[in-house]
DNA sequence: TGATTGACAAGAATTATTCCTGGTTGATAA
DNA sequence: TTATCAACCAGGAATAATTCTTGTCAATCA
């Protein structure tokens, strides 16, 4: 199903502000926070305001069309769905390396409590070569 | 090396606020927020103040003694080190169940960039059966 | 003893996020 | 076409978590 179609099937509106959002990120491996969507989709569409932004994300989120992504404690950082997110980040200076590998794990159904698995995000934690020096 | 002659020997000192703070988390399970942590301490240290627990988090992290979580988006989490973390989430409603599995994987050093690694956290994603009825 | 430094408490300031309100839009049905 | 209704959105206020700042204290060391 077309997300458009899916979006018509469910009574909900693909609207101008939806659309900029899911296309900036579509492809976007930069994991932008809100205020990095918000100035980037203001281009397009002065007058939105940070709190659509929110509520946009929320619901493309909640249909599964975008990812939340919990790599950085100061705030949500966002992505497209269907590319791995995983991370490798300095406990001491937080600094985040991308890791390009696809981790596929799948639980056995009595710890899944009837969920529906949609993905997973690795995130391993360490001290990057700077910090190691003085722990 | 025992924790004490460790922080000896960073010229650090292992404080009664940091040994509580260390031995509330030790074997805990329960993911707790700086609140919770700062709630339970103070029974004992009644004169400790928030920002004495988040710097003592913050120092007790960068050593390497003290997981910080980020399973809630909303504020951070601590736990010990060495105790598996893995989660799964639901989009939506953000329910979160424990996966008290192990996984233990490995990076090949080209990936790793220097880093010293200490642990690792995999985060589950889904819909949760209640909210896979409407998505 | 005096100086230096790390540690701490208390509260102010900041920042990300959520909440609230009122107006607008667009689809639907009379 | 027009009325109705719900979803949507902008703007800004409110909230909650976290960080920053300042003054004080205690231990260490010259």
């Amino acid at each position: 199903m077309r997300i458009s179609d899916k979006y018509r099937y469910l009574g909900i509106k693909l609207t101008p502000q939806r659309l900029a959002i899911l296309s900036y990120l579509d492809g976007n491996r930069s994991h932008p926070s809100a205020e990095d969507i918000y100035r980037s989709v203001r281009k397009e569409f002065p007058t939105m305001s940070v709190s659509t932004v929110y509520n946009t994300l929320d619901v493309l989120k909640e249909k599964g069309d975008v990812q939340e992504l919990t790599i950085d404690p100061r705030k949500k950082r966002y992505g497209p769905v269907n590319t791995p997110h995983n991370h490798l980040m300095c406990n001491k200076c937080r600094h985040i390396v991308d890791i390009n590998k696809e981790f596929k794990f799948t639980l056995p159904s009595s710890m899944t409590e009837g969920f529906e698995l949609t993905g997973n995000h690795v995130e391993f934690f360490g001290f990057c070569s700077n910090c190691r020096k003085k722990q």
